[in-house]
DNA sequence: TGTACATCAGTGAACGCGCGTTCACTGATGTAC
DNA sequence: TGTACATCAGTGAACGCGCGTTCACTGATGTAC
């Protein structure tokens, strides 16, 4: 079903509000989203998006756990083709969050969530996971690092998220280059240099 | 005027209604503010602050514009008392995050401020130039380092920022030895541990 | 010291609007026979 | 192949509510004389 026909069932309702409320989001932010300006956006009765997700808070638990499935995806892709596979992931944290602001604004915003949605549980905990993952891979490499892996994880989490965050704002610029060098000093220090 | 009579006037709402925003933003978020919310919140009729602020956007951006103020304030008086001046000012920078997250919620969110505030801009920007220019002093400080002022000035705002904002989510714990440990490997690569 | 007046911070009733929610419904799809 | 029926995605009118905004007002403060 890939023509875009006049019809009764929208075909993938469900996934047009998806993509709907990410792209509201990053135009104007979480504030704005209501479940009526997401179903005008698409052209749907008001009623509809409260069918599928419920409330407001589903809406956005339902993005959030969409953005996370594909974070954990791109940060699997990453790791799998890289011989640096810290880095790798660090710069797909950052490209995710780049080419999904709407999906990012809403990742890390519990108040803006529904506690008790399972699939935000999941996606979001094997994300979290795979980063953990990875620092102590990198770790387990080097015994030059006298660092323990709770104190990296933190610091290349809050690189990579902060980094992310001040790009999405417009308060740094969205310039690969700076996104390397930045990376490279924080998240490998025992490297210390730039990746192949 | 310190008591707290039931009086016509009330002394120093503006204040007031500046502390309760932050508040409530802290408890709720910034989604959940309005206008009457915070007026019911102090106590007082629910077109007061519009009288004072115009405009949600206008009581966000002067939220955001003292927010900046005590930044740049506590950000200057960790410099001034510290033989580590970019290190100490990068731990004001988390601890008060920490200590005022209404406010932090609100700074770097230019979609729900005026953009022309002359406060905002005035405490923003001069927040924002004392960062650059302690990581300048502190890379003129030594010879052996060969990466550039942007990119060592990206590193350190990302990883302070990013600690700050991954803390006050509750994605990282509150510990000031995780975050000094953070900071000595990132902030100050070139002296590599810790201060005095 | 006392009076008159200007100023302005805060009030409260009224308004129109967009919101979430409800609910009886309509129309498309899939399955049983 | 055709008919009957169950299912469910989406509709649209109606509701009550909190919101921002307006506006004539009230009451406290400060200044002029």
């Amino acid at each position: 079903v890939s023509e875009a026909r006049d019809q009764y069932h929208h075909g993938d309702l469900r996934r047009a509000l998806l993509v709907a409320t990410a792209a509201e989001i990053a135009e104007h932010g979480p504030s704005a989203i209501s479940l009526r300006s997401i179903a005008r956006r698409v052209g749907v009765s008001h009623a509809a998006p409260a069918h599928h997700f419920g409330d407001r808070a589903g809406l956005l638990s339902a993005v959030a756990a969409d953005g996370f499935r594909r974070l954990n995806q791109a940060m699997a892709d990453a790791a799998a083709t890289s011989e640096a596979p810290l880095f790798a992931i660090g710069k797909a944290y950052v490209a995710f969050a780049c080419a999904n602001p709407g999906e990012f604004a809403v990742m890390f915003r519990p108040e803006l969530l529904d506690p008790d949605d399972p699939d935000l549980h999941t996606h979001g905990g094997m994300a979290h996971q795979r980063l953990l993952d990875a620092v102590a891979a990198d770790l387990a490499d080097c015994t030059d690092v006298d660092e323990s892996v709770e104190v990296v994880a933190a610091r290349s989490w809050a690189v990579v998220h902060g980094l992310a965050t001040l790009i999405i704002t417009g308060l740094l610029p969205a310039d690969d280059d700076l996104i390397s060098a930045v990376l490279s000093g924080a998240v490998q220090p025992h490297l210390g240099g730039t990746p192949a």
